[in-house]
DNA sequence: CATTTTATCGACAGCATGTTGATATTACAA
DNA sequence: TTGTAATATCAACATGCTGTCGATAAAATG
């Protein structure tokens, strides 16, 4: 009885994620209401409870075994790569699974997985950030290449990937590089 | 009967702003109810179907208004003025009404209302934008830099302005004329 | 097979919603 | 000032989603 609490239950958790986010590709989520995703997963509404407390709580499942997966890919490959590597694997990443990404990544969900994601792996990437002394600077500094560099993959998902991911990386790495020789 | 309509009915929607900014500050926009909204303006919810659709509509209306008032006092400034400047005057503006925009730009509301807004002052105030030849490295610099500026921005007013306006103002011209000679 | 977990079902009260019709109040204009 | 049109109020109603309950059925484990 320690791993059979998980052999049902797996599934359908997995059933809700797939409906959310089926749901989330024809509607915004906050009109995503808990009747209409059991009728998609076909499940008994009683049974959502017995999982989540709200949509948000799916969400939030959903979101955190992304973040999990991403980081394990890029952990994946070689890691005395290079950063801007490490970024272009990233985009790859992304490119195979356009959909989860563009579902996850491309609207306001209004929580923070754009930027929690992004941050999350490209702090793992972190090549050296600026200097300036002032501490100050250097978050504010730190704040404006992080949200740049989302908002810049977030637009090459809504572009369609109309670059190839690694002029994209290399882009990435660029501008933040000019910053720090700023 | 050409603007009487809008007597008592500009007094309502006032009541209407007021109450949904309060309520604001106090949990987030989507736990904000109709009937909530309503007694906290002290008017029949019957009232509001007169004027609005749902809570949203109400936001929607405040942050039209905040864009136009904001960008009024930015176009009154010097318009001779260097960019720096009038960024400065921007941030200024903002410190003097800091309920205002740290309710409406440091939470997600689930609009676009944070890009928006500065995406409009910052477009107005645009210093030369880089040429790189190619337009779609263009479009992702400019990406970079309006998000990036954004999230300054953000950040500045979430930390309570631990920088004085000029020397934010003076950050964010640094990082972008950075770019522009990369 | 027996036990525990999980899923289903029907039912329920609670609440916010959106609308309606009747009525009162307000603002403006003649 | 008074009449008229616009607004605001009020009570009521049907509707839909919510969260919970108890009882039951199905399924997984050992």
């Amino acid at each position: 009885m320690e791993k059979h609490e998980s052999r049902r239950a797996k599934m359908t958790k997995r059933l809700l994620h797939e409906a959310l986010m089926e749901l989330m590709q024809e509607k915004p989520f906050k009109q995503i209401t808990i009747k209409e995703l059991c009728e998609r997963a076909d499940l008994n509404r009683t049974t959502f409870y017995l999982h989540y407390a709200d949509q948000q709580s799916v969400l939030d499942d959903i979101e955190r075994e992304v973040k999990e997966q991403t980081l394990a890919y890029i952990q994946n490959v070689n890691p005395s790569a290079k950063a801007v590597d490490l970024i272009e694997a990233f985009l790859h990443y992304i490119q195979k699974n356009e959909v989860l990404f563009r579902t996850l990544l491309c609207n306001n969900n209004g929580d923070d997985f754009q930027v929690e994601l992004i941050q999350y792996i490209l702090e793992g990437i972190r090549t050296n950030l600026p200097n300036y002394g002032d501490p100050t600077t250097e978050r504010y500094v730190h704040t404006f290449l992080m949200h740049g560099s989302v908002h810049i993959i977030i637009d090459w998902i809504e572009a369609g990937f109309d670059l190839p991911a690694r002029e994209v990386a290399k882009l990435c790495f660029r501008l933040c590089d000019s910053v720090r020789t700023m």
